[in-house]
RNA sequence: GGGGAGGUACCAAAGUGGUUAAAUGGAGCGGACUGUAGAUCCGUUGGCUGAACGCCUUCGAAGGUUCGAAUCCUUCCCUCCCCA
């Protein structure tokens, strides 16, 4: 493979590059040497739930794999104390060590479903954070002042405004710049939020006589709501773990404007047939909903398997097109003695479905018109219901519940 | 150490003794429309009670004044700014 096909890969779907050139000069030295790269890219060990976002970052650490470069997937489970500033984390717990390996754990066996395992070193920063002594950690703030941690976005922004900022959150760049003197990586993966981060770690480097690694930034894939970045506490996230009807449908819900920079981003479809999607769609000859519904197959397909894929396209379509009931519910057992001459107040038995928060979430829900029992709208929430069993109750947009008596 | 400004619901931000479960905006949820998209419109957003404008909890925390407090007083905690 010549060089230039060799940067095309890494290139697909980067924000940024810092820099090119020294890229492309640690690439042909790299060749030379017969000395594969050291990519190094860090991970929360506290949200060990893998999702399309993260995706992002893994599978370009996968690219970088087939390329026959070293990957470290390193876990923050030193800087994962501190949290990186985001002005809204407050201090997090300090997590055990068994907790630590219990994440661990987790990560990969989901991470190995985009990274190829044996080419994949999972190291840990507490492993030479935490072995650092007072002195070293002041030999390390030396190398950095107050007026550089300020140009940092965030920094400069919650100063503007008069919002607290504590002194430790000034180390976190340090000591993630500090990791990559550890691993003397060359090339450091990072969402555009890290690019301060990554920056710093390529001067601290210089610092410590090494050469400065390159840094690439991703984008941050928007979730489902199509505005703030994907993340599980956001609630607009696609997890990878997740039940193929599941990942269909919340793909099935992005923006469409979203459409392309999930093929670019989160598939392994071409550059080249993106582009003609793309073409296509602005010139009215594809229907966005057909591409969008590709895009749903072809993600669920990475994580589950073609058949998987279309399976879950015809319960899709069957639901949504056809406004028929999905295959599979969740089901909801109701006891005996929940019911009264086989009845139940609708209420509470949306109550026990779990699926909202309050009996007051419920009445609302119903007096909205929001609950449907076998396909009929119900607003009367003082409805007694006569159940029986098979009942499909149909709660907000998206829950199916069908019942069960024991 | 001295002086000043603040802490209200998911977020932002009004309210400065009763009519305040707390204006308004954003976000969320539901409905209509649709392609589970977007745009738009309407409704809704503490909890409990088979619902009544009845009760309970909520305006940084704890006490107090009062018939009545997010609003007044005391103490405490936290944040920011200016000066040193």
């Amino acid at each position: 493979m010549d060089i230039k096909e060799e940067l095309s890969i890494i290139k697909r779907g980067t924000e940024e590059i810092i820099s090119e050139e020294e890229l492309i000069k640690k690439i042909e030295k790299s060749r030379k040497e017969k000395k594969p790269l050291r990519v190094k890219q860090g991970f929360d060990p506290n949200a060990p739930d893998i999702h399309l976002g993260h995706t992002v970052g893994l599978r370009k650490m996968r690219q970088f794999q087939d390329l026959g470069h070293e990957i470290y997937f390193l876990i923050g489970d030193f800087t994962g104390r501190i949290g990186d500033p985001s002005g809204r984390s407050v201090a997090r717990k300090q997590l055990t060590e068994e907790e630590v390996n219990k994440n661990a754990e987790t990560y990969k066996k989901q991470v190995y479903k985009i990274l190829n395992p044996e080419k994949t070193k999972i190291v840990f920063n507490s492993n030479w954070l935490g072995k650092l002594s007072f002195s070293e950690v002041l030999k390390l703030c030396s190398k950095y002042t107050v007026a550089r941690m300020l140009e940092r976005d965030d920094f400069a922004t919650r100063y503007k405004e008069e919002k607290p900022i504590g002194i430790h959150e000034f180390l976190y760049p340090l000591m993630q710049g500090y990791d990559s003197v550890a691993l003397q990586a060359d090339i450091e993966l990072g969402g555009t939020d890290q690019k301060f981060n990554l920056l710093v770690g390529r001067n601290i480097q210089r610092e410590y006589n090494q050469e400065p690694q390159i840094i690439i930034t991703l984008p941050l894939l928007e979730g489902t709501d199509g505005i703030e970045k994907m993340s599980k506490s956001l609630g607009n996230y696609i997890g990878i773990n997740e039940l193929p009807q599941i990942m269909y449908g919340k793909v099935m819900s992005i923006p469409d404007r979203l459409m392309i920079r999930y093929f670019e981003l989160v598939t392994d479809v071409s550059l080249n047939e993106i582009n003609q999607i793309k073409i296509n769609l602005e010139n009215d000859n594809l229907h966005p909903q057909d591409v969008k519904k590709k895009l749903a197959r072809e993600i669920v397909k990475l994580y589950h398997g073609q058949n998987a894929a279309l399976i879950a396209e015809e319960e899709f379509e069957k639901v949504f097109n056809k406004k028929l009931y999905p295959e599979e519910m969740k089901e909801l057992v109701l006891k005996k003695d929940n019911l009264k001459e086989g009845k139940i107040w609708l209420i509470k038995l949306i109550a026990l479905s779990g699926l909202v928060n309050s009996k007051s979430e419920a009445r609302r829900l119903i007096e909205q018109g929001g609950v449907k029992i076998n396909g009929e709208k119900v607003d009367d929430p003082n409805l007694d219901l006569t159940v029986k069993k098979g009942m499909v109750i149909k709660i907000g947009k998206l829950n199916f519940v069908k019942l069960v008596i024991r």
